[in-house]
DNA sequence: ATTTTTGTTCAAAAAAACTTGAACAAACCT
DNA sequence: AGGTTTGTTCAAGTTTTTTTGAACAAAAAT
């Protein structure tokens, strides 16, 4: 034992509720468990990144199931989803050999990492398949007119898109 | 029976499938279905709009249900979503008493439907969450200031969205 | 007026997504 | 080494979402 810092519990039975959230904690949580809604993600990967958002010092998984009274496998799978996109930072906390996290505030990365990992892959899908698209035209029949004009419409709005998100990237720097 | 007009089938029995997509038309459904799962929306609504956006003519909701080989309660739900979001149009189809619709194909239109069906109402939770949330800084608390911090960032992150969105819409206008 | 066609609704079934918890592995400490 | 603590994995359980199909209502034809 060298230099023992606090933040460790007494030492026994220290794995029921923890609890006790902040109401600036609560806030944040619902407000990241809405935006998580919107974007169509897990309600407890909201939760999870609403915590560490609205804590100043890097929490540990244990301390997030403690705090948010989830599972330890939501809780792992969470923070791993929440790194993976790049929304989560690890950070060394002097004296604990526990991981520890802190949450990503830079808007720029939060969106890209966001993009890269739910819509990137989509997108690359939609492209193969657009090609598939142009390649099933037949031009002999009475509506080959129509489907070639339907297959350049949806390759410009391919076209758009790829245009679009670069530029959403870069404005979200600023912020 | 004045101006009657070929489109409906004999007259017996014309409920089982009714199948035979072109190529087109299956190139058409993979590809909205692989954007309906890039905007977490159901696989029936990818369909749907699959098979009308590589429809020359009007269509009706039977026609939908023998083509898609979907329940007459998917495709009605379906159509009344796509309807909903101004994704598709109705039509009068002369000496056919049925409804028909069209896909509507102004990215502007669909885009800004999207928007406002999936996104400006969990936008607008989150504005009152916000408002919560800069209610719930503890100014006293010593995390006061790392507060009173997040809240405005989180705050001018709104306003970035809620100034990025008119932008999007306009643009998609282009396309 | 009765029958047929067409569209909606909604409870139940099916499918998909999410969460849990226990077993496992790895790292640390004594 | 032996005993803890910490984090991951995954099968099973739970919850949510989506689809189905049958009952109902509305409009049109006979």
């Amino acid at each position: 034992m060298s230099g023992e810092v606090l933040e460790q519990r007494v030492g026994g039975a220290m794995d029921g509720r923890d609890d006790a959230l902040s109401k600036f904690q609560k806030c944040s949580i619902a407000l990241f468990v809405n935006a998580a809604a919107a974007l169509s993600l897990p309600r407890s990967v909201g939760e999870i990144f609403g915590l560490f958002y609205s804590s100043e010092q890097a929490l540990s998984l244990n301390e997030v199931t403690a705090h948010l009274g989830i599972s330890r496998g939501s809780a792992s799978e969470g923070i791993r989803w929440l790194r993976g996109m790049g929304a989560l930072k690890q950070v060394e906390v002097p004296g604990n050999r526990r991981e520890h996290f802190t949450a990503e505030t830079s808007l720029r990365k939060l969106a890209s990492g966001y993009l890269r990992d739910r819509i990137d892959p989509h997108l690359e899908a939609g492209q193969g398949l657009l090609g598939e698209l142009g390649e099933a035209v037949d031009d002999g029949a009475k509506c080959g007119g129509f489907q070639r004009a339907r297959a350049n419409q949806v390759a410009s709005w391919y076209r758009f898109i790829g245009r679009a998100l670069p530029v959403i990237r870069a404005l979200a720097g600023k912020f």
